[in-house]
RNA sequence: GGCCCCUUGGCGGAAUCGGUAGACGCAGCAGACUUAAAAUCUGCUGUCCGAAAGGGCGUGCCGGUUCGAGUCCGGCAGGGGCCA
């Protein structure tokens, strides 16, 4: 290979690609003149200034024109983004271009999701503040995503971490506080040790801080909570409406808040010792399966448990050893089941003398229910396995049908199907569902129990005990308790002298900050210390980008109710339960706050796919980025510049750890970004992961080149901007203008669709289409031609719009195409003439034919029967039916 | 363990209404142009039999419904997600 000789140019594409390499240096040589080749380095930006002077993507209300409010979930500023970062944004922006050029007025705003630990982190390592690493953060990802050529409305920027945002997250949560929607307890908590804060059940995952990834420990602790647990039914009850979102989201939300009725009942304690409670309370969801019950079982942090661990050191030893165990409740799925038999027992409540043994059982949670439980060993498998153990009897009393009632038995699995109640007294005979329904019934009117809609979604706790998040404005006074910072005071903002040389929350440690006179009797009393959950800041950024300069309230009512609810929501799947849930619930609070007329934030959800990318080691197991790596012909790979070794690793999720990652400014600087743009909507549709190749990379360079050649080279022959189509049109033009027509119906649809994929490949065909057209040049296919350009240039104008602009600037395009209306496909153009269809025999293809669209199906018979190879065929059968579906196939039906 | 989703050429994928499986791209092979290479262009490219014409098989596996199944139903295997 050779090696590009100018020094310059070598130092500008140092760390490129190998593909990039050999492409500078057949540029350098090539004898094409300047012109015929596409150099996006210079194009790209040349057209984002014009865009930005022109002020193109400000976006305003204009009432009676349809709006169209698209968004993709705001970038935390952690640093530098790599070109997998971009992919929903270029999703967002195509849906942005695509819906404003069929005119719509479209808002496509961009913020900093900016408060959060990795800030403080990097203040701590670097002795400097987090509002200034994260506002350096700010201006290098802006800059990066400026590259990009998004459509987005820069004057509408929001940072979470700015006062002028945050003010009116006080001012919410405030509101929130007089609506009793926010509320202060004490809670058992779950504390990362080692980033020192509290974190959400949400927040911890396989019993680990989902951020730190350190063990999690219980705490008690009184913090603050959102009541978000007073919308679950309302949350549940929203999903049904929200069909342009994923099932699987649907479906993943309705898991997490996990509505569950059930029935919540007292049994009677027979042998209760004096001064100890007489009752147990449980909660079951299988009330039907009452009469197969044979044990009952308590929590070990249950009230009764620790009130008989008192006087019983065996079973305190036992509690002692579950709490030891933790509570991760996947763990305890996959433990042995134990108990330790109390001596109690309880009265079955129909079953006059039937009594039941009571335990401490580990797998019995005082979370969950009433933290008691009746155990159905038949019909539970975790009953089942506790009963096996301490040998208790397992009665079946639910029966699959076809089973006789008198022989089914249980042996290893809990049966946990449909079937019918037997040995069930009142219940016999009924389904699973009637008989849920009447024992709840039969409880109640003995007024033994009560109905009971119980929800696994618990209330969102907010407090964390670090500085870089938004101040929970309360003041905490002993004569007056909880004392909302008055509204003429806020923000309350974040000291800016702090250290971060110790664990722990720098405004609980410093001076002064924390130190006020109450507002209400002023004496002195002290600001409350923790600061909001960092999902709090992006549970209402959308509402706020409808008007981010407003500053008497958090959002203008005018605005919110013109642009909301956005339109199209794009993001990672990451964010399916947390992020959405809050913004739903924060929806809800803010419309009952005042703000908001709608409950719904987010009318389409699409959840995209990572880019991936090869991963690459070198001899002492260090990772490489994909610029310190050749690959060789034979499928190995070695150094650059070296000849050692390097081991080519699985493709994962690109990620700064694994260095597998392309930054945005070397594919700028040599393939343009619209060559990026066009991979990333290629091939894998977009909510699949897509994988990161230079060939891929080469495939889309030669698309640009390959559009580019196709207008300058056509350009010469065609007629000018606007000439008058020709009153007739010969075959060949004719078939070109149909391609074009075709081509942009289809490609409307696929984009309405969100399949960019098949836009893509739509595209691909009229590509291929235009080179092949070798038409003369008679003026009725010069002016088919110039058709077809325009509306290839417009089509991908979404997706490589730099390279569009400058196509159609090319053309005369008179306008900008930014602000160049949609093609409209011409139906009569869209429509075949005629369509091959498909001839089959018992359902074999046996031959095809052309025939005039919707043709009669007579005609279709007759026409196929005609056929030689279908004479042949049928030599010796005899034709019994023939099936027709008009347009697509004839089905001949012989034996 | 429960619930949900997925499985199509060497690869990414198309065929979303039960109606010609493999569009489009990548990779590969052959050829044109060239001193040569790059770039570009042309042709071929699921698999088996066949010189060809043509035919058999083929959408993870087994079975079913249907004139007809990648698509619908039942079961199994493998992979993934969420919850436990």
């Amino acid at each position: 290979m050779k090696q590009p000789s100018d020094p310059i140019f070598c130092d500008s594409i140092k760390g490129a690609g190998q593909g990039i390499v050999r492409r500078f240096c057949f540029v350098l040589e090539e004898a094409y003149p300047l012109m015929s080749r596409y150099n996006a380095a210079e194009v790209e930006p040349r057209w984002q200034k014009i865009w930005d002077d022109r002020q193109v993507f400000r976006a305003e209300e204009r009432p009676g024109v349809p709006k169209y409010y698209v968004l993709e979930m705001f970038p935390y500023p952690s640093g530098k983004i790599h070109i997998g970062h971009g992919r929903n944004y270029v999703m967002g922006d195509v849906v942005a271009r695509f819906m404003r050029a069929q005119g719509y007025n479209v808002l496509h705003p961009m913020g900093w999701d900016a408060f959060g630990m990795p800030a403080e982190n990097a203040a701590m390592e670097s002795k400097s503040h987090p509002a200034k690493w994260t506002h350096a953060n700010i201006d290098a990802m802006r800059a990066q995503l400026k590259l990009l050529g998004l459509s987005i409305d820069w004057s509408r920027e929001i940072a979470t971490c700015n006062p002028d945002y945050y003010v009116h997250q006080q001012r919410l949560f405030l509101d929130f506080l007089k609506l009793g929607l926010a509320y202060r307890r004490e809670s058992s908590v779950n504390w990362d040790p080692v980033d020192m804060t509290v974190l959400a059940n949400e927040q911890v995952v396989e019993g680990r801080g989902w951020r730190s990834g350190a063990l999690v420990e219980k705490k008690k602790l009184t913090q603050w909570f959102f009541r978000i647990t007073a919308y679950a039914d309302d949350l549940l009850d929203g999903l049904r409406t929200l069909e342009r979102w994923p099932e699987k989201v649907r479906l993943m939300q309705e898991n997490w808040i996990g509505r569950s009725e059930g029935l919540r009942f007292t049994f009677d304690i027979e042998n209760a010792s004096e001064g100890a409670p007489a009752t147990i309370e449980v909660y079951t969801t299988r009330p039907d399966t009452i009469f197969g019950a044979s044990f009952c079982a308590i929590a070990a942090d249950h009230p009764l448990t620790e009130h008989l661990a008192k006087s019983n050191a065996a079973l305190a030893a036992f509690a002692a050893e579950c709490r030891r165990m933790g509570t991760a409740t996947a763990e305890l799925e996959t433990a042995e089941k134990q108990g330790f038999d109390t001596g109690l027992r309880v009265r079955h409540p129909f079953l006059e003398g039937e009594m039941l043994p009571v335990f401490v059982a580990n797998f019995v949670l005082m979370e969950y229910g009433t933290g008691a439980i009746f155990g159905c060993p038949a019909h539970d498998q975790r009953d089942l396995d506790f009963a096996r153990k301490y040998r208790l009897p397992v009665p079946p009393v639910v029966i699959p049908e076809g089973e006789d009632p008198a022989r089914f038995t249980i042996e290893d699995e809990a049966f946990t199907g449909e079937g019918r109640l037997a040995n069930s007294h009142f219940l016999n005979g009924l389904a699973v569902a009637e008989a849920k329904a009447e024992a709840i019934r039969r409880f109640e009117d003995a007024g033994k129990g009560t109905r009971q809609v119980q929800y696994r979604l618990r209330d969102w706790g907010i407090s964390r005990q670090r500085y870089w998040g938004c101040p929970i404005p309360v003041i905490h006074c002993e004569a007056c308790g909880v004392v909302p910072v008055p509204s003429d005071d806020l923000p309350v903002r974040l000291p800016e002298d702090v250290a971060f040389d110790l664990p722990g929350n720098p405004l609980d440690r410093h001076p002064t900050w924390k130190h006020v006179a109450c507002p209400v009797c002023a004496k002195p009393a002290r600001r409350e210390t923790d600061t909001m959950d960092t999902f709090v800041d992006s549970s209402w950024y959308f509402a706020r980008f409808c008007s981010p300069g407003e500053t008497s309230a958090p959002v203008k009512r005018d605005a919110v109710n013109y642009w909301l609810p956005v339109d199209q929501y794009i993001g990672g799947i990451e964010h399916a339960i947390l992020h959405l849930l809050y913004a739903r619930f924060f929806t809800r609070a803010m419309k009952e706050a005042g703000y908001l007329d709608l409950k719904e934030p987010f009318a389409g959800l699409f959840t995209q796919g990572m880019i991936t990318h090869e991963t690459y080691k070198d001899m002492e197991g260090r990772w490489l980025f994909p610029d310190e790596v050749e690959r060789r012909d034979d499928g190995t790979a070695i150094r650059r510049g070296t000849n050692e070794k390097v081991t080519i690793g699985a493709v994962e999720k690109m990620s700064k750890s694994k260095k597998n990652v392309v930054p945005p400014e070397i594919i700028a600087e040599t393939y343009g970004v619209d060559c990026a743009r066009w991979f990333m909507l290629s091939d894998t549709p977009p909510e699949r992961d897509s994988e990161w190749t230079q060939s891929g990379v080469d495939g889309a360079w030669r698309f640009i080149q390959k559009v580019w050649r196709l207008v300058t080279e056509a350009k010469p022959s065609l007629p000018a901007f606007a000439t008058p189509a020709p009153a007739h049109f010969e075959a060949e033009s004719k078939a070109l203008r149909q391609a074009a027509h075709r081509a942009a119906h289809e490609v409307s649809n696929d984009l309405r669709a969100f399949r960019f994929n098949r836009a893509v490949a739509r595209i691909y065909e009229l590509v291929n289409t235009l080179g092949d057209a070798k038409g003369g040049v008679t003026p009725d296919f010069a002016w088919a031609r110039r058709e077809a350009l325009e509306m290839l240039v417009r089509l991908i104008g979404p997706m490589t719009p730099h390279l569009a602009e400058e196509c159609w600037q090319q053309l005369g395009g008179p306008d900008l195409l930014v602000r160049t209306p949609w093609p409209v496909a011409d139906a009569d153009l869209v429509r075949q003439d005629t369509v091959m269809i498909a001839i089959q025999i018992n359902g074999k293809r046996r031959d095809e034919m052309e025939i005039a669209r919707d043709a009669a199906e007579d005609d279709v018979k007759q026409q196929a029967l005609a056929r030689e190879a279908i004479i042949r065929s049928l030599a010796g059968l005899q034709v019994r039916k023939i099936i027709v579906v008009p347009n697509r196939i004839a089905n001949i039906v012989a034996g």
